[in-house]
DNA sequence: TAAAATTTAATTGTGCACAATTTATTTTAT
DNA sequence: ATAAAATAAATTGTGCACAATTAAATTTTA
């Protein structure tokens, strides 16, 4: 009797796994210029959008935990990225806001999504159908934990 | 002016990134009986179809690089899943292969490809339609690189 | 055939990712 | 008011992931 199921080629979870560490390279050599690692760079995304956020919100729009997050945000700190504070009125939240530098940064990002779809080359159907299904499956896991 | 390319919630990429972290948590539980990591499993999935690899087809197989491979199949030789042996023709290559225990396993993985997609709950048309897009994307990605 | 180039793994160093624990602070329940 | 519970972040320890370098063996080429 066969055995596809646990055959390489038919995992589908390896594809999702493979295709993320490629996209990640393809990142990697857009963000080289900005000299920040690809979950560096989704911090700042959030950072542009919302001008502070704590490291509990950022771990719950991320989903990463403190222990991701702590050193992460630390280096970005030593790279004069963002500013770490504690909060006056609750001492245990750190408050976590872009630098001038970090703010300035985001006029070199402007190009970064466009560059990154058209070496993904991928059709409006294809990314369409594509970001449903993750956003399908994302809601399903997440229900489940 | 509106700066929707760079919101977090339109990053594809990020779905990307997110679903492989959520994924692999989710084998991460039925992993826990065999006592391995889902790259371990990866590497286990290549021996139960092939018998014997070098390192380097192995890294083929799973797009990883000696340095990625070289300490993981260090800790499955400690946990004695495979032998790892210099080949006699080419004393540069390494040869991969199963134990005992290593074989064993596969009996155990048996019910792990669907049990995951019974937590994914993906109907047939998703499956299909995800499976084609990240095809498409890798193959893409691939020949640029 | 000996030197140069190539190939294969291993090593080194950096940066996530996450489980488990710890520390400090705040909230709650008595 | 205070002891217990809960919360937020940091820390510790393990395991990838990858760029760059190194070491050893093989192949190519002059």
């Amino acid at each position: 009797m066969e055995n596809n199921q646990l055959k390489l080629e038919n995992q589908i979870c390896f594809k999702i796994y493979s295709a993320e560490r490629e996209i990640t390279k393809l990142y990697r050599n857009l963000l080289e210029e900005l000299d920040v690692t690809y979950p560096q760079y989704l911090v700042l995304l959030v950072l542009w959008e919302e001008k502070s956020v704590t490291v509990k919100e950022l771990g719950q729009k991320l989903f990463l935990d403190s222990g991701t997050l702590s050193p992460m945000l630390k280096r970005m700190e030593g790279n004069n990225l963002i500013d770490r504070r504690r909060s006056l009125e609750d001492e245990r939240t750190v408050i976590i806001s872009l630098t001038k530098k970090g703010e300035d940064l985001k006029n070199k990002a402007q190009c970064i999504p466009s560059k990154l779809l058209e070496n993904l080359s991928l059709d409006m159907k294809e990314l369409k159908s594509l970001n449903q299904t993750l956003s399908s499956i994302l809601n399903r896991i997440q229900q489940k934990i």
